[in-house]
DNA sequence: CCCTTGATGCGCT
DNA sequence: GCGCATCAAGGGA
């Protein structure tokens, strides 16, 4: 038997520690959306550490400004951008505050409000591809950047929030490189996610890419 | 399955 | 202007 997932919202604690700590922790947590529409819950499956203004591979690398300033701030907050000229990401800021770290939120298993996210998914052929990729997951949760600097600590009702749930057995817990990532950003095994679960992505090496003429 | 390419807005140099 | 923490469709094997 399986025990019930802990509904218990994570404290802001959890989130006030170094990044690589926080970041394999979250697998297994419940990311709960309150949408207008309704709420939708997504069990964490695949998620990347993006640690400070050292890492070559984070927004925060040039240091402080307006679309990352909120990397910079108090841990347990939502950090959403805008990339490709249409998608979202969604990252939860770590500690400690300064650092400006942060997880990014890549893939997971809806467990709740799925006929929600499959009007928001149309091309998704089956569930697993629902919240597949960070670009997935924010459009079936509605995550733009209205929710930049949400707080995720306010509570089960608030727009964004991440109960304990059953956190996923150290074991089953693998890291490699970042996706997408190139460069020196490539090195670190900053990527983590669960053994064996059908909605991780798949891994995609850094290519860059030029512009249509 | 794999690989290639187009779509699309904007932050930053 | 360049390049991006991406996705979906299309064609070949």
């Amino acid at each position: 038997m399986i025990a019930a997932p802990d509904r218990t919202p994570l404290p802001r604690e959890f989130f006030d520690r170094p990044v690589l700590e926080v970041a394999p922790d979250l697998l297994g947590r419940v990311l709960v959306r309150n949408s207008p529409d309704g709420p939708i819950a997504l069990r964490l499956t695949e998620v990347e550490a993006y640690a400070g203004e050292a890492d070559p591979g984070s927004h925060a690398y040039r240091g402080r400004t307006a679309r990352n300033d909120v990397m910079f701030g108090p841990p347990g907050h939502a950090y959403v951008y805008f990339t490709y000229g249409m998608w979202h990401c969604l990252n939860f800021v770590c500690g400690p505050e300064g650092i400006a770290s942060g997880v990014l939120v890549r893939a997971g298993e809806v467990l709740e409000g799925a006929d929600l996210a499959r009007t928001r998914r149309l091309s998704a052929r089956n569930d697993k591809e629902l919240a597949k990729g960070p670009a997935r997951l924010a459009t079936a949760l509605d995550v733009d950047r209205a929710l930049n600097g949400a707080d995720l600590c306010a509570g089960p009702e608030a727009p964004l929030t991440v109960l304990a749930g059953t956190p996923t057995d150290p074991d089953l817990v693998k890291t490699g490189p970042r996706t997408g990532v190139g460069g020196e950003g490539s090195v670190h095994p900053w990527r983590f996610w669960e053994a064996n679960d059908p909605t991780v992505s798949p891994y995609r090496a850094h290519t860059p890419r030029r512009r249509r003429t």
